[in-house]
DNA sequence: AACTTGTTTACGTTGAGCTAGAATAACTTA
DNA sequence: TAAGTTATTCTAGCTCAACGTAAACAAGTT
């Protein structure tokens, strides 16, 4: 299963499904020219509806990630997401952080503290 | 008008309210020791209700930034000038990783992994 | 004592997200 | 051309969190 969701997390559905592709992107899994499944087959797989598997789809048509045809379904159209941005963040946040005078537990913490309520 | 929101933002108000607190104090347009206004009063101003500006609060007690007492009301913590930028470089961070697709695992993974060897 | 301001409780309202079903349009394939 | 595939659009209902309303209360300040 390429896609997957969790329905504990916060995070909306659709959310969920545009994020998960994202990352396949990212990390080569999925190539421009690729076909992502057919919204019902995912939405049957996922045990989810249609309409929020069309939904995550259309959040990535709008970042011009993916291509959506009838009857030809989902295809990826961007070349290779780079993590640079997301290394970026991490980088700043780190490096004020030091700076600051946290300690490395203190910022691991920071760092889980916020990300429990996503979960 | 120190502290703003937008109605049309998807973000909730009272993050926005904390974050926009938070702003001034990494800007310097707040400083420790200052008063906030009375939750009644923003409320009033920005005219949304008492309880979500007390929400919005509570967050940013929460995180150490302000101190909350009756009679008295907020009041920025001496220790907040060098923290809420640190928080605001954690959340935008987060906020990346998370749209990227990544896992909390993972996140914590990058985190940690870039901090080893500043010990 | 009077006033200020956060705290708590209870309930009502609203909107976003998800689900469901059905009809339709565009594309592919035989 | 015909049949099958798949996204698109519409209507409608459900649930839950965010937000609002109202009121009483507690701990400060003046």
């Amino acid at each position: 299963m390429l896609v997957t969701i969790d329905r504990a997390s916060s995070v909306s559905l659709a959310e969920q499904i545009a994020a998960s592709v994202r990352r396949n992107i990212t990390e080569g899994k999925i190539q421009p020219g690729d076909r992502l499944p057919p919204a019902r087959t995912l939405a049957h797989a996922l045990d989810i509806n249609m309409h929020t598997v069309l939904r995550g789809y259309q959040i990535l048509k709008e970042e011009e990630l993916i291509e959506l045809r009838r009857g030809r379904g989902a295809v990826v159209i961007a070349a290779a997401l780079t993590q640079a941005p997301v290394i970026e963040a991490c980088q700043r946040f780190i490096h004020i952080a030091v700076k600051t005078g946290m300690t490395a537990p203190e910022i691991l913490q920071m760092v889980k503290s916020r990300l429990d309520p996503l979960i």
